[in-house]
DNA sequence: TTACCTGCAAAGGGTTTGCACTTTG
DNA sequence: CAAAGTGCAAACCCTTTGCAGGTAA
């Protein structure tokens, strides 16, 4: 697949959209940086680079993104939204319900859920979201 | 199982809380209602019987039953709280990402997932949601 | 040049909280 | 009664938007 870059730049050029400076460091940002960002923290990281962009372009270029398919909004249990750039693969997440901590993991389980499915039911999937809830190694540790 | 008003009322006692007109009513609505009520459209609803219950009630009372493990709180990808008392089986959902039609369905292999992911983390699973979209039969066959 | 984009600050909308009053146990 | 719960309204926090000035194409 082509880098992240190279897919905004396309994306931006076929939906009629300008690319700028605030566009191109905010991906690059979010492809590197922690899995999950919110858009608080993303902004205090491409702060560190352009003290000048403000936290509305980043929310604006988020948007942007998402509709572009570069980039998806998780809302893990938590009452504020996740970003990640989108990887080659799909995967999904476990969260820890007392730290907040997201382990990440692939199955492929999940394609044998989505053909059994689809064969019953006569539908085509197009995505899975997978989430599992519970406590992580340290935190049922610290309540024992 | 015990119905849900009786699980309310052991839940409240076992936990040191009154049992109020309020949070029983809230309860109630929520347990016949349809599957997936956000805040106000439940309180709207709970003052169809009671007008004096205010939101703030509500909110209470929602973040109070969730405590319990009698409610659950999805944001299938909506900017806001949807909530769903709990009912005996896990269940999982399908939507169609053009006419929103929601399938239930049931999978044993959910818990396979589960096993493994425990097993390879050291986590402790509380509860998993599934979530597959796509299109429907009807809709794929509309789009043909 | 001219849309599109950005920064700023103010507005929005869902959710939470301080306070005084009410109700449960 | 004492403590927990409620209603009201204001506060909160994340997110969106109007506007005037900037910038890509």
């Amino acid at each position: 697949m082509a880098s992240l870059d190279e897919r905004l730049e396309d994306a931006l050029r076929a939906s009629g959209r300008r690319s700028t400076t605030q566009r191109r460091l905010i991906l690059e940002v979010l492809a590197e940086g922690s899995l999950h960002l919110d858009a608080s923290e993303l902004h205090a990281r491409v702060r560190e680079r352009d003290p000048s962009i403000s936290l509305a372009t980043v929310y604006r270029t988020l948007a942007v993104l998402k509709e572009l398919g570069l980039v998806e909004e998780h809302r893990l249990g938590q009452d504020h939204g996740l970003y990640e750039a989108i990887h080659d693969e799909p995967h999904y997440h476990f969260t820890c319900l007392r730290c907040g901590k997201v382990i990440e993991f692939d199955t492929p389980l999940v394609e044998l859920i989505e053909q059994e499915l689809a064969e019953r039911e006569g539908i085509g999937v197009t995505r899975t979201h997978l989430l599992v809830s519970g406590y992580c190694a340290e935190c049922r540790a610290a309540t024992h």
